[in-house]
DNA sequence: AAGACGGGGGC
DNA sequence: GCCCCAGTCTT
């Protein structure tokens, strides 16, 4: 007869599991932004800032997005423009531009009210599995357990689950298990505590097993195993591109830049003018920058030519460029290690 | 099940 | 240089 992974535990060491937890988290707990506030709007968004981000990295651009815009409307009437530069330098574009996305769903289809139920968010575009629980937890107390990165690394410690991360029965796993372990507590709380002390404690490489609370219930603290939980795939070779770009640029501050598609990488980002749709100039280029800048699944090695030329507008661009005054750079959202370059290049443009 | 999708920080 | 981060979507 199979038994069920959940037995290994009973339901005694569960209880007391998860009460060790929330002890743990009124001890530990950090004062963070979004833990101030109800409104499902701010959580929702604070859920998908964080998004494979971290929270140093990710709390400026929560309180400018809710500055910019604080409600679902404000948020739907804005331009996608608008919206991605404030989410520019982030990453992870399609996050930006699903958020847009959705709140034009909720004003359309919601009467412009944030739902309230896992089913009803799990709808919205940009909105997956571990945002729905998050924010029907936390803001309306779903009991309905979220599996983010910290609680997989947790849950395969305390378990010493060999499974790969992602394959159908470490999901099962994982969802069952918090959830198993959620039950008979305060939803919000308690799934903010289990990504806490995976955060805090049980952290990638080496956690702080001396000092641990749960240390007791641990297999893999038992059998030494924590820097081979969570079992991950190989990670691959990453490849190298090279991408040309030509500035074509005056010494006004007028740029020659276009738009990115709205799908693939940077999508509805702006870019400098590929350089094969300037290669047929008699130019001579007038400096040249190279950039290695690294994303997560590939190099890019950026080779940046520039070309200042007497007047930018006379020179007759391809369909779907557009000539930048300097003054509207900034409201262009820009990939980082474009934007880096900017001021390198406006120095290039006036010398 | 595997890959695309960013950028930054830790060691 | 490698790993990972309050993941989601597409193929």
């Amino acid at each position: 007869m199979i038994v069920s992974h959940l037995e290994i535990k009973n339901d005694h060491e569960i209880r007391s599991l998860s009460h060790l937890l929330l002890e743990w988290y009124q001890q530990h707990q950090r004062d963070l932004p979004w833990r101030q506030t109800r409104d499902p709007y701010a959580i929702w968004i604070s859920e998908v800032v964080l998004q494979q981000t971290r929270i140093d990295q990710g709390t400026a651009y929560y309180h400018r997005f809710l500055k910019r815009f604080p409600r679902v409307a404000d948020l739907a009437a804005a331009n996608l423009d608008d919206v991605l530069e404030v989410w520019q330098g982030l990453g992870y574009y399609s996050r930006a531009r699903n958020l847009h996305k959705a709140a034009q769903i909720l004003v359309a289809e919601f009467g412009g009210q944030c739902p309230e139920r896992y089913s009803d968010w799990i709808l919205l575009p940009g909105v997956g599995s571990y945002t729905a629980a998050a924010v029907a937890s936390i803001a309306f107390g779903e009991p309905r357990a979220v599996v983010d990165g910290n609680v997989q690394r947790l849950l395969s410690r305390l378990w010493d689950w060999e499974d790969e991360v992602g394959s159908k029965a470490s999901v099962h796993f994982y969802q069952t298990t918090a959830q198993a372990l959620l039950s008979g507590h305060e939803p919000g709380m308690f799934n903010q505590a289990l990504m806490e002390f995976g955060s805090q404690w049980c952290k990638p490489g080496i956690p702080l097993c001396d000092a641990c609370v749960l240390r007791a219930h641990c297999r893999s603290a038992e059998r030494g195993t924590q820097r081979d939980r969570p079992v991950k795939r190989r990670t691959k070779a990453v490849p190298t591109e090279i991408w040309a770009y030509a500035i074509v640029c005056d010494p006004s501050g007028q740029m020659w830049v276009r738009k990115r598609p709205e799908h693939g990488i940077w999508g509805g980002l702006y870019e400098f003018v590929p350089r094969a749709l300037y290669e047929s100039s008699t130019d001579r280029e007038t400096h040249r920058i190279s950039i290695s800048h690294r994303l997560t699944h590939k190099i890019l090695q950026l080779e940046l030519s520039i070309f200042v030329l007497p007047d930018a507008r006379g020179w007759v661009g391809a369909p779907g460029l557009i000539c930048l005054p300097q003054s509207d750079w900034s409201v262009r959202a820009f990939p980082r290690p474009l934007s880096a370059a900017l001021p390198q290049i406006q120095g290039r443009m006036s010398s």
